[in-house]
RNA sequence: CGGGGCGUGGCUCAGCCUGGCUAGAGCGCGUGGUUCGGGUCCACGAUGUCGUAGGUUCAAAUCCUAUCGCCCCGACCA
């Protein structure tokens, strides 16, 4: 391509709106404009990218046998109601009326349409297993899209979704998607970590997401130093399995001393003043957290959650706690604090004195607060405080693991190594969904034995604009984008300096015989000075430079500079190019 | 949805507090010249419903109200 006859509108300064590196370097590179909140235009440059993204995804998912189709964007209302995600997906599912005033709806997802088909054109175990996929434009009208291409509202997805005779093959499934996206993100040459993720709304029961490690990531994710262990912070365990039953059977034998007393704290309302005015260290102290948890046309329910006081919570994992105790009978709950006359109601005091003994709500405990230490507790009585309570005396109807981990936290598969903490651009996710669409959906095939069994199902997506604008936030210096070869718009970028006839007609010699060679070249064939032509190479990003200028000249040779390393030789054109096809084929 | 902020040529922004000449700068863009290994220099030029609507005023980019859009923090979220 030559340069004259692109579209790469690129830019000086960096665009106001922009906050994070991906976004700015996207805009000023010329690879996306802004049409509304979180809705681009993808220019030449980007689509380049996304192509070559989808490449390696569509290679590595065709290898697993998977097949590729295309599915509506547009979808009728029924098949949401009859999943029941019509009421409970919420605002960002963007509905639309058409003529006749029948709902449909933008599809963020595909689960219900896939199930729709895979019920009518599936009937046998015979038919089974499939693994559909497409690769589409989603939206969903997020509450604040951010970053640009990275959160938008409107981007580009492969999703899969498969179908197996049992969990058994399901699972099969899983790891096959799991082992096909490990290669794909590796091809894109990203560094990035699969982990244990929380499967939310979305059910499930086994669930892994891939991150790409980025300081800017917007996912906090752990993992051990010393084993496999990783995952998301909200699903980050940190009680062994088999410690909470321990715990919760002695809390049924437990019996309260009361061996503690009440203290004036006149004022002291949160941790830091008590611990300060007590003079005792944060972590001393349980502070009792008031939480609201309201499901769709229910009452809410109150629930009192102990927690040490350097200690914070995380509310999926409250969620699944509140689930798992019977306390709600789903996960689809809206967690807040409770407000300030709801605790008063429920202590009796102000807020920031609230205690587990004698409060009208029930209380759940956090692991850590398992132990033989004594500390101190809200009184439920303004300006005081109750100092040598211990776990027996506060009245737990469970222990739970609630709590967010952190950085130093004991591994909890291995017991040995200590949790690191890292931030993460979650590029993909595997789900394992089980039967909750195709039960709802009845889509069911017929086994051997001629009887009705439902499909079980996985689905399996991955963000290719967002993969691209992560691999720009782990791949970029000062100037401006480092594009790993695999993914990049072009293989190299070749800039004439001057401009007599010359250097112009070595430099169109070179431009044909790479093309020949079938390597992507970007032909920087404009009018323009030098520093222009280098300052938006380097934007660009482009890996690989081939310079004809004076230099050049004298030796007969080409300027080949390296990108990432600014290293810069004098090499032949066949050397050029059998260096590309190397690093093409290599990774 | 709660809190904060911003809307002025294509881009980045000044002007607004304290209302008053033809509304500015830099970049970009066009023409001519100059220069040519890291965003040359010079000359000339084009480009604005000051987000929109209403109000106050002799007079509004500037003050008031409403509204729309956008950004940030939080809540939320495959």
């Amino acid at each position: 391509m030559r340069y004259s006859k692109a579209l790469i509108p690129t830019l000086r300064e960096d665009p106001a709106d922009a906050e994070v590196v991906s976004h700015k370097l996207m805009i000023r590179g010329g690879y996306i404009r802004k049409v509304a909140a979180g809705i681009y235009d993808y220019l030449p440059l980007a689509l380049r990218v996304f192509r070559k993204i989808e490449m390696i995804v569509r290679e590595e998912m065709d290898a697993t046998g998977a097949l590729e189709l295309l599915l509506p964007i547009i979808m009728p209302a029924e098949l949401w109601q009859e999943s029941g995600r019509w009421d409970f997906y919420g605002k960002e599912l963007l509905r639309v009326k058409d003529r006749a005033d029948h709902d449909f709806c933008v599809g963020p997802t595909h689960e219900e349409v896939i199930t729709d088909l895979a019920r009518r054109e599936i009937k046998s175990y015979r038919d089974l297993p499939k693994n559909l996929y497409q690769i589409q434009t989603k939206f969903r009208d997020e509450v604040r899209p951010r970053f640009g291409v990275m959160r938008g509202r409107e981007f580009i997805m492969k999703d899969a979704y498969s179908f197996d005779v049992d969990v058994e093959a399901s699972k099969k499934t899983y790891q096959i998607m799991y082992d096909a996206y490990r290669r794909i993100f590796k091809r894109c040459g990203l560094d990035f970590r699969p982990v244990e993720a929380a499967t939310g709304a979305i059910g499930g029961t086994l669930s892994h997401e891939f991150h790409v490690i980025a300081s800017s990531g917007e996912d906090a994710i752990f993992f051990c130093d010393k084993c496999e262990y990783a995952s998301n912070v909200e699903k980050t365990r940190l009680a062994k399995v088999g410690q909470l039953q321990k715990m919760n059977e002695e809390l049924k034998q437990a019996k309260p001393d009361g061996k503690y007393v009440e203290v004036s704290t006149p004022g002291k309302k949160t941790i830091e003043e008590v611990a300060l005015f007590l003079k005792v260290k944060s972590s001393e102290l349980v502070k009792t957290l008031i939480y609201k948890a309201t499901a769709e046309k229910k009452e809410p329910v109150f629930v009192a959650v102990l927690l040490k006081g350097d200690h914070e919570l995380v509310d999926a994992k409250l969620t699944n706690a509140l689930f798992d105790q019977g306390i709600v009978d789903t996960r689809d709950i809206v967690l807040e604090l409770a407000g300030e006359s709801e605790v008063k109601a429920l202590t009796g005091a102000d807020v920031g004195f609230a205690g587990p003994i004698g409060i009208k709500a029930k209380v759940l405990a956090d692991a850590s607060v398992y132990g033989d230490e004594r500390f101190v507790v809200g009184a439920n009585k303004t300006d005081a405080h109750l100092v040598g309570v211990s776990w027996a005396d506060c009245n737990i109807i469970a222990f739970a693991d609630v709590r967010r981990a952190r950085q130093g936290d004991r591994c909890p598969e291995c017991s040995s190594g200590s949790l690191l903490e890292k931030r993460g651009i979650e590029v993909g996710q595997v789900f394992h969904l089980g039967t909750k669409y195709s039960e709802k959906m009845k889509a069911v095939y017929l086994d051997e034995a001629g009887k009705d069994n439902f499909m079980v199902m996985g689905c399996y997506g991955i963000g290719i604009s967002r993969t691209a604008a992560a691999a720009i936030e782990q791949n970029h210096d000062d100037k401006g984008i480092i594009w790993p070869v695999q993914i990049a718009p072009y293989h190299i970028q070749l800039i004439t300096m001057g401009v007599d006839e010359k250097t112009r007609e070595v430099a169109e010699n070179i431009y044909y015989e790479l093309e020949e060679a079938g390597v992507q070249v970007l032909f920087d064939d404009r009018d323009e000075r030098p520093g222009v032509k280098f300052a938006d190479a380097d934007l660009i990003g482009v890996p690989y430079q081939a310079i004809i200028g004076k230099k050049a000249m004298a030796e007969g040779k080409i300027e080949f500079k390296v990108r990432k390393t600014g290293e810069r030789s004098m090499v032949e054109l066949p050397d050029i190019i059998d260096r590309l096809k190397k690093e093409l084929g290599e990774k």
